[in-house]
DNA sequence: ATACTCCCCTGAGAGC
DNA sequence: TGCTCTCAGGGGAGTA
C-alpha cells in the first residue's frame, strides 16, 4: 500500500509526465471517492492548471489556480496518464481530461481512495489535514519536541507511529521495520520511552523512509503511460511480512501478533519491551 | 479528551 | 472446478 516514499514517488511522477497540465472536465464513475458535493468537485476542476505538486503526509497536493485537488490514495490507489483510446479498466473511478488530449485516471481496486478540491490557501488547514502532524522527513521537527508532546500518552509505541498527528506518512509496513530498527518492542508503552528512544525513533523513520523513497525514485524511469504511477518500495523489509523467518540479527523466527487491529511483525529476542 | 467499533470495498486464500 | 466464508487495512464517523 502507498506510504510516504510510494507517495512521494507518485508527486515526483505525476510533476515529471504532467507538469503544468490544464484540466478540461472530470468524469466520476465511482461517487464515493469524491469526498465532497460531486457538481462541486466537478466544476471547479474546469480550466484549472497545475501549479505545483506537493504532499503532506499520505496526501497528495496538486495546487491549482484557485483550488487545491487533495488527495488520499489509501490501500490501492494509483494514477495513470493515458490516452482516450485506451480501454477502462474497471477499477478506474475517475477520468481527469487534460487540454492536452491526455487522461489522468485514477484506478482503487478497492474504492477506499478519497479527493476534494477546496479553495486554495496558504496555511494548508483544509479539512481533510486536520488529523494530519508535521510530515515525517520534515527536518523542522525535533525529537524533543515530539517526546515532550508524546511521552505522557496511555499508548503504545506502534499505536503512536500508525498515528498521522505524530510524524505523518508512517504506515504499518513502516511502523514495524522503524520498531525494529530502534530494538523496541511495538507493544512498548510510549510512557516507558525516553528521550534517546524518541531520539532513535526520528533517526531511524528519517532514515528509513528517505532510503524508500530513493529506491522509489530509481524505478521513476520504467514509469510509462501504461504502467500506471503507484511508486514501488524496493527496499528489503526486515521483520514486516517474515513472520517465522529468521531475525536478519539473531536467526530467532518473527512473531506476528495483532495490535491495534493491525498485523505487526517483531524479533521476539532483538525487541524487547520496555 | 480518550477509547472502542463500525464502515467503506475487493481479491486472495482457506475450507469444503 | 466452484462455491462460500473470512480477512486485511487508512482513516473518518459515530458511540461509550
Amino acid at each position: 500500500m502507498p506510504e510516504l516514499p510510494e507517495v512521494e514517488t507518485v508527486v515526483q511522477t505525476l510533476k515529471a509526465q504532467l507538469g503544468h497540465a490544464t484540466f478540461t472536465h472530470v468524469d466520476v464513475l465511482w461517487d464515493n471517492i469524491i469526498a465532497q458535493d460531486l457538481e462541486e468537485f466537478k466544476t471547479r476542476i474546469q480550466n484549472q492548471t497545475i501549479q505545483n505538486y506537493g504532499r503532506k503526509g499520505k496526501y497528495l497536493l496538486f495546487e491549482l489556480d484557485d483550488y487545491m485537488l487533495i488527495a488520499h490514495l489509501r490501500m490501492e490507489g494509483k494514477f495513470y496518464i493515458q490516452m482516450p483510446e485506451e480501454p477502462i479498466n474497471k477499477h478506474i473511478h475517475v477520468i481527469f481530461h487534460l487540454k492536452d488530449g491526455r487522461e489522468l485516471r485514477y484506478h482503487d481496486t478497492r474504492k477506499f481512495g478519497r479527493m476534494s478540491i477546496r479553495p486554495k490557501r496558504q496555511d494548508l488547514n483544509y479539512e481533510e489535514l486536520a488529523n494530519t502532524g508535521p510530515d515525517a522527513l520534515d527536518e523542522n521537527v525535533t525529537s524533543l519536541e515530539l517526546y515532550h508532546k508524546w511521552h505522557q500518552k496511555r499508548i503504545r509505541l506502534k499505536h503512536m507511529l500508525l498515528d498521522q498527528r505524530f510524524l505523518a506518512g508512517i504506515g504499518n509496513i513502516y511502523a514495524d521495520e522503524i520498531c525494529f530498527s530502534c530494538q523496541l518492542h511495538p507493544a512498548t508503552l510510549v510512557t516507558h520511552l525516553s528521550k534517546k528512544d524518541f531520539e532513535n525513533i526520528c533517526f531511524h523513520t528519517r532514515r528509513i523512509l528517505k532510503g524508500a523513497v530513493q529506491a522509489g525514485g530509481t524505478t521513476i524511469r520504467s514509469y510509462t503511460s501504461s504502467l500506471g504511477v503507484h511508486g514501488r518500495f524496493q527496499l528489503e523489509l526486515k521483520v514486516h511480512q517474515r513472520v517465522h523467518q529468521p531475525c536478519i540479527c539473531c536467526q530467532t523466527p518473527i512473531k506476528k501478533i495483532q495490535l491495534e487491529g493491525r498485523g505487526t511483525y517483531f524479533c521476539p529476542m532483538c525487541q524487547k519491551r520496555k
